[in-house]
DNA sequence: TTCCCCGATGACAACGTTGTCCTAACCCTT
DNA sequence: AAGGGTTAGGACAACGTTGTCATCGGGGAA
């Protein structure tokens, strides 16, 4: 900068305003600072710009996720990413791993790059430790799941009525031994699907049975052997409510090595790449992963922008998409 | 930084030297300054050390990818992560959409918040702007695809090779009317395994018929509707091979809409979720994303330390994976 | 005892910007 | 022509660190 203001013979202020296009610089001056710029290839730098500026902003968010390379995940990056795009703000995005402290850890670093804010999918642990960093100032948007031990602003699925929905689907097509299978019961998100399974049954007054109840299950190969599991018993359910992606794809693999795909049927939370192609396809309650990240990043803004404004809580819909595995009839 | 300086009653150099672990500070000192910084609840600020640090590193490395969402890009990101954490850097991921303009534009973003590093999956454009970054010092790796118009690092899958032996696969089934759906002919990749296509055919002594070879598919919707042209052909292809995830999930698609899935073969390139789950099984070329990415960042460090290391090119070898699709023979 | 060396600590400048405030020049009004 | 207001532009400090160098003691060798 100081090199571009000598060549141009302004000072550096000059060269700072016509940098930032500010008003008050007479045409030419612009021009031959502007001129002096290209011919140095100045760069300017961002870093030491917000060291300086009164707000502090870095122009740069952090999104922490269960796992990047997870089809959810990586969609709600991208919907996070469109928001970010249009504000000129950079992503920092980390993976999570449902590990507490990692988490925390992870907060800490994206604390100290001074991010403008951060979206966080909360792991399985307390997020009350955010909460000495929220009244410090940091705008936090928490997504997918609810964080417990604080309050915040929240995006979320409407995970209990899209889960009841699903059930309700199954129950309307005769089952009445729907077996569950949901993610770390730690989670938010696996409490209120779970939730959503009771209330359907409930309502049907199907009592549930805890045998075929199964939580905790994280990836896809335990998904599957726990399916199996399922399949091998006396009275094995009739009907599978798979309550994440993961989890889903697991179940379809079990049924599959089984030859139980046409008899067993299935509702899956989440759609997942290729789920329309099975055989048969799969269906789902579907979620908008994109919009939910876009939005939460928009929230995050809004936070930046007004730190005082109410606290927000956006449930965004779920659709069950009807695709065939749904819709089987109880066999036999 | 002041402040704890003043709690622990040193200066604030002092205060510099504990935070980061400098020797030469007896050991009373350091507790007090450390009991004065939890107190305080200091935080490091990285934007300001970064600013003053002599070689201005900012523990942050650019990446630049398709698309964060497409699964191969996201596992790829992953592995990116990994070799990341250790070292104790951020990752700012973005969306190029190939789209050669948008690249130009994020890399100068990344340049301005001066990442220490760029990982680059090339768009279909030119890549010689980076000529000036480079030689100012930028360390850039290039995954996935060979940049044009400039040379550097690269981690790239064996295309040509991996292509061959998937289209050598299908003639050993006793295919000859083999079609290639490819990505956009401008990408590398693309290229490389349409080549290993030609090869496959040459060596086996068989034309290509160029009514069957498709190029500039680029989204599963587009895959498809091509395949299916391909199907309505009067001599319709006995195979496919698809150069590329998305395309071979379209091509799946059309194959299962017509009911062909059990009599026309098909081999994709890279992987996708439930390709082993699909009736039948895709029987695939694999990459491994994850490793591509953590080899291609463990190389852009290698370049951060050492900016005058020989440039080194790393192929990393495919498999093929068979499950069912690649194995059906021709037909009537 | 004197001298020198070494280790611990601090004062100060500097990194590349932007915020604040001041000056000088110009225009308009009277 | 004098006064007042407005505007372009610059000088300087400051953001929160780290690099450089000076200082101050204390201990060992002569």
């Amino acid at each position: 900068m100081k090199d571009v203001a000598v060549l141009a013979g302004v000072s550096i202020k000059t060269v700072s305003r016509v940098v930032n296009r500010e008003s008050g610089v007479s045409p030419d001056l612009v021009a031959k600072v502007e001129r002096a710029a290209a011919q140095l290839d100045y760069r300017p730098n961002l870093t030491a710009s917000s060291l300086r500026r009164l707000d502090g902003r870095t122009a740069t968010l952090g999104l922490l996720l269960g796992d990047v390379a997870n089809p959810f995940s990586a969609v709600l990056h991208r919907g996070v990413e469109e928001a970010c795009r249009i504000r000129g703000v950079a992503v920092i995005a980390s993976s999570v791993d449902e590990d507490a402290f990692r988490e925390q850890e992870l907060v800490r670093t994206l604390v100290d790059r001074r991010v403008d804010a951060l979206i966080i999918a909360p792991s399985a642990g307390q997020q009350g430790y955010l909460d000495h960093e929220m009244r410090a100032g940091l705008p936090v948007v928490f997504v997918d799941r609810e964080p417990r031990g604080i309050s915040g602003d929240v995006v979320v699925a409407d995970n209990r009525t899209g889960a009841r929905t699903a059930v309700e689907h199954l129950i309307a097509h005769g089952h009445r031994r729907i077996a569950f299978m949901g993610d770390l019961a730690a989670l938010s998100t696996a409490q209120e699907r779970h939730g959503g399974y009771v209330d359907a049954l409930n309502t049907a007054n199907i009592p549930v049975d805890p045998r075929i109840v199964i939580r905790d299950v994280h990836s896809v190969d335990s998904a599957r052997i726990a399916a199996e599991g399922l399949l091998a018993f006396s009275e094995p359910p009739t009907a599978f409510f798979a309550a994440q992606n993961l989890i889903t794809m697991g179940v379809v693999t079990a049924l599959r090595l089984h030859g139980r795909s046409h008899d067993v049927a299935l509702v899956g939370f989440d759609d997942f790449p290729m789920a329309e192609v099975l055989d048969p396809a799969v269906t789902i309650v579907g979620q908008d992963p994109m919009r939910i990240g876009f939005i939460a990043a928009e929230l995050a803004f809004a936070r930046t922008d007004d730190p005082s404004r109410p606290i927000e809580r956006v449930v965004v819909p779920t659709t069950l998409i009807t695709r065939g595995s749904g819709e089987i009839p109880p066999g036999r």
